[in-house]
DNA sequence: TTGAAACTTCGTAAATGGTGGCCATTAATT
DNA sequence: AATTAATGGCCACCATTTACGAAGTTTCAA
């Protein structure tokens, strides 16, 4: 690969024009600029990135954290932020976290070392305090659907109890009374502040929360499943269900379906995120909104002006949830 | 952040001491390993991977281009290479193509410029002469999903064109005779493939392909139904609709619901990929197995062999899709 | 017992491919 | 002639790797 050396001397300047030509961060005439120009093309001439980071510890590369990579969640959110970050001319470096703390801190590592610009990470696993830590260091860091009191200026959150809240309150608003409710890992915060809300809506109601009526899923289709499976068997009756995701909402309707429910008669099924599919499930599933591919472009843009001084953008921190009605809930009043 | 400099000050070993503890590649006796270990730890080190991958160029990283960041396809893919090299110590960088030929080669430029020991690219747009090019520079390129003669090494693909046969045949085992079709965009090899395939199995039953029949779509969901609609009125009959995706098999399935056709009964369709969410639609989609996850998996494999020097791995280049029946296809003979 | 060969262990310094500040030089403008 | 714009030339610097070679230590045959 050509260097910068190579540029200079065939262009006929020194190493500094070509710097400066390609930084144009210094006024060079248009005549030497297309000499430049000509040289970097004849050669076929590409800065190397890892030099130039070095020297100018600049790196116009944001790191990303992400749990997983496949999933319609993250698959939103990554493809949110890229979009906007690609518009500015940056590029993202994708890693991933799994949820395990030593994995999310080496996730972590890995982008700090790679002199990224800023970090926009979906951590679950590491503590508050270890995030408050890292914002020390030279490297920003943004967090997405989690929320730091003391890094709110950085957090990009969902409203999650608002949106548990919501979708219990639709489910009593059709007239449901016995609901059972299938929640996320609990030291996830979206997860159990998806439940704080739950409780919430049901306490104005009046419904009491009830322990057979409740299981912690996986936020996968398995969770879902063994979910309904394990409250069938508690003797308890229940008209519907409420999921803390699709995914796992998803799940429970296949084993509904498989056992026997008629959906939605039988059991309403609410879910959460309103990911891709659940616009093609059968029937359609009612579900909460989680506007995580905005959420993300809100982040980078965030980043753009906090880390590249882009001024004039609008920021929004806290997003709403909204219900999003479809036929999986069926309607008890009356 | 510290350095290797106040490590090796510290530790009061030399610069290159302490690197070679870092490497462990050269003889260091126990003793001043463990005064320049006690030393890193004391100070909370953490080498530089840019200066590293800069004075060494090689940068333990594997850079990796996908069409899109979102998608079941993507994600299955993506999560497959990940997890190989991530247990092999590698890190992953990832940016996307778009489809698109300039975003494309400006991915695989950016790629380059970080110093990866090797890309792993899923393309679509540039040429193959483009990328046997590439493959003389000093970064290694793989294709997933993609067949290149003179690259065949490199290539971990999927043989569409069998897959594309499979479907159909399947569709005129169940007895169908007047079958649609909606194919993926035809610049793409795997889309081009998949309709080889169909019209080989048209062929061998002595079925007319009927360009009334047929549609090409965006390999989405809008693909599925705007091709439906399309379909429905070219005063056509037709009992089944083979389309070369999943999503744009959603699609279609949802415009046909809301049409009225009873599904299977009124009509029969048939997919390809076998996404996660294949089944979990209703009915659940007949469609066929495209093993993305073992194939991004083989992909790292391959790349832990070629470039990392692992000997004892067992690659295999070309992966047969399969038939996975489920409830969308009716049986139409007798 | 001894001394040279062989091997360990570790430091020095160049190299990696750029950036960016400073000052000097040259050319164009006023 | 003085000012200003457009360069060139130099050099320190970024954090690390790695050839080279200099000590120090072992080994082993004479």
């Amino acid at each position: 690969m050509a260097t910068i050396y190579e540029v200079s001397k065939l262009a006929g300047v020194s190493l500094a024009t070509v710097s400066r030509v390609m930084n144009n961060n210094a006024r060079v005439s248009d005549k030497t600029k297309q000499k430049v120009l000509d040289a970097m093309a004849e050669l076929g001439y590409r800065p190397n990135s890892i030099a130039r980071s070095l020297a100018s510890s600049r790196s116009d590369s944001i790191g990303i954290l992400v749990s997983e990579l496949h999933g319609p969640f993250f698959g939103q959110m990554m493809a949110g932020i890229e979009s906007e970050l690609r518009a500015a001319g940056k590029h993202v470096i994708i890693t991933t976290g799994h949820s395990e703390e030593d994995k999310e801190k080496d996730g972590i590592e890995f982008l700090i070392s790679r002199n990224c610009d800023a970090i926009i990470a979906h951590v679950e696993a590491v503590s508050d305090e270890y995030l408050i830590e890292l914002n020390e260091g030279k490297t920003p860091v943004y967090l997405m659907s989690r929320f730091v009191e003391e890094l709110s200026e950085k957090c990009i959150s969902l409203d999650n109890e608002l949106g548990g809240y919501l979708a219990t309150k639709a489910i009593i608003d059709n007239g449901h009374q016995k609901i059972a409710y299938i929640a996320g890992p609990q030291f996830k915060a979206d997860a159990s502040n998806r439940l704080l809300g739950h409780k919430r809506a049901l306490k104005e109601s009046n419904i009491e929360f009830n322990e057979d009526l409740f299981f912690i899923g996986d936020f996968k289709e398995t969770g879902g499943s063994d979910g309904l499976r394990y409250l069938t068997k508690q003797n308890e009756q229940f008209t519907a269900l409420v999921c803390a995701n699709d995914e796992m909402a998803s799940g429970a309707m296949k084993y509904a379906r498989e056992h026997g429910f008629r959906l939605p008669e039988g059991l309403s099924i609410i879910g959460f995120d309103n990911v891709i599919f659940a616009n093609y499930l059968y029937p359609t599933l009612t579900t909460i909104d989680n506007p995580v591919n905005s959420m993300g472009h809100m982040a980078a843009k965030l980043v753009l002006k906090d880390v590249y001084q882009k001024k004039k953008l609008e920021i929004e921190r806290v997003f709403e949830p909204t219900l999003i009605n479809r036929h999986s809930v069926a309607n008890h009043n009356n």
